[in-house]
RNA sequence: GUGGGUGUAGCUCAGUUGGCAGAGCACCAGGUUGUGGCCCUGGGGGUCAUGGGUUCAAGUCCCAUCACUCACCCCA
């Protein structure tokens, strides 16, 4: 048989009932934000993302799904969401009117990693993005945004990881001073740190090795590399988090994957998902837009993994089928033809409805309606038919009522409203 | 891309030195000719991941492949 590709999966109810309410819970307290909802499409050109991430960075260089698109151009699954919004922020010049503009966007990435806990090829990201601000109190704001947005689904465990990247004004002499310490201690450093020493020194401070902690720890902070105007901004986003009670903890040593970033630094981490902790990741990108070919105007995001969201909400509600209120259990041809007709006019009448139309014994209909968590079941027979009354069976105080077959609807309605005197 | 672990019924898993394919749960039917849960009885279900090899004989041993999974790398 045909299986689903390495990598991606199926989410299945009643799990679906969770995504639900997290995709639900997001779109209205993101919006009482002012964020607006933008749909981008999942494919883009591959440059988009090669200007954007970074040409030196690993989901570019290998965890991209390309193809060949018409002509020369390659084409690219988007492998996250912010390049996508800056290119239609860009396109359709939606800083004409007023530069500032906020978005979120919910959808699958795409990144052709080795699979793991926590970990897929086509994950879910609920993203918020926000053009024309360069306040740090607005870098506060979604982090409290974010840490809401938590507290809604009742996720707790999480810690909020801060750092500065500081600025092209003042990152090139904190990566110069770094590599230049680290190249003096190359000895203790692992293969792949000397790789990234290469590539990008700033990596090597996120390496888990202890071989290369040890150096790290030794090792000079963008924080006390930082010029005057992005410790000003750093100072700011701290006091105002604090000012909002939110906690968090400096961490010289987060560095984001994309080279985009500047200033602010964030993530969002817990401690029960193995080694994928973090939940939700972003930061200021203020050259981005001007990058993109767009003017120059300042931003900041975030995403949250969905996926991981999940797990954790899972972890402590784990998901469960409502049941239907109402169970048809029709008897006899005739009776489900009956039953056809008033159980769709039931759920449209907004009751959500269950029939069985297999045609077996009452018992075995009965198990099923229970087995399903039917609140009630409405049992239609020969009997019924000639007495023009259903029978309604409460499953769990065993009450049974005869129900008028005339206005059906309205008088199982009526009935369902009645308080239970259980 | 690298390393470890695991693949047997729908699910969770037993399966001894190589010797008839198993259990629990779930499902179906009956016990109750029109009433669920508990109980009793019976039943249906298997390419033992796939393909080769060794052997009189392979779920079991060997090789390869695939998948799942955890970790590294990296990230949400």
């Amino acid at each position: 048989m045909i299986q689903l590709v390495r990598g991606f999966k199926d989410i299945l109810p009643p799990e679906t009932s969770v995504w639900q309410y997290i995709e639900n819970t997001a779109k209205t307290h993101f919006e009482n934000f002012g964020f607006r909802e933008m749909r981008p499409p999942v494919l883009e050109q591959a440059a988009l993302f090669q200007r954007s991430i970074g040409e030196h960075t690993d989901i570019v260089e290998k965890e991209m799904y390309t193809f060949a698109g018409s002509r020369d151009t390659l084409l690219t699954l988007r492998p996250e969401a912010t390049a996508s919004v800056v290119r239609a922020y860009i396109q359709h010049k939606l800083y004409a009117a007023d530069p500032v503009a906020k978005f979120y966007t919910i959808g699958p990435m795409f990144r052709k990693e080795r699979p793991q806990k926590g970990r897929y090829r086509q994950f879910q990201q609920i993203n918020a993005e926000v053009f024309g601000v360069d306040a740090p109190y607005l870098d506060a704001q979604l982090i409290f945004m974010l840490m809401t947005f938590f507290a809604r689904l009742s996720v707790s465990g999480l810690q909020v990881h801060l750092n500065s990247l500081g600025c092209p004004q003042c990152r090139p002499a904190f990566k110069e001073s770094l590599s230049h310490m680290l190249s003096a201690q190359s000895d203790k450093l692992c293969a792949d740190c000397l790789r990234r020493l290469e590539k990008n020194p700033l990596r090597v401070l996120d390496c888990k090795v202890p071989g290369c902690r040890k150096v790290v720890a030794e090792a000079p902070s963008m924080l006390d590399y930082l010029c005057r105007s992005c410790q000003v901004h750093f100072d700011a986003v701290k006091s105002a988090l604090e000012g909002m009670a939110v906690p968090y903890e400096i961490d010289p040593w987060l560095v984001r994957g994309l080279d985009y970033y500047t200033r602010t630094a964030f993530e969002i981490q817990t401690a029960e998902l193995g080694a994928q902790n973090a939940v939700a990741g972003g930061g200021r990108y203020d050259n981005l837009v001007e990058m993109l070919g767009g003017p120059s105007q300042p931003a900041i995001g975030f995403a949250v993994g969905l996926d991981r969201l999940a797990d954790l909400v899972m972890a402590k509600f784990p998901p469960a089928e409502p049941g239907p209120e109402v169970f048809f259990l029709p008897m006899g041809e005739a009776a489900m033809e009956m039953t056809a007709h008033w159980a769709s006019l039931l759920a449209d009448a907004g009751v959500r409805t269950e029939v069985d139309f297999s045609g077996r014994s009452l018992k075995a209909l009965m198990r099923r309606a229970d087995r399903m968590g039917a609140q009630n079941v409405l049992m239609i027979g020969d009997q019924e038919i000639a007495d023009r009354a259903v029978v309604l069976r409460n499953m769990k105080t065993r009450d049974q009522v005869q129900v008028p077959l005339d206005a059906l609807v309205e008088n199982v309605k009526a009935h369902l409203e009645k308080p239970n005197v259980a």
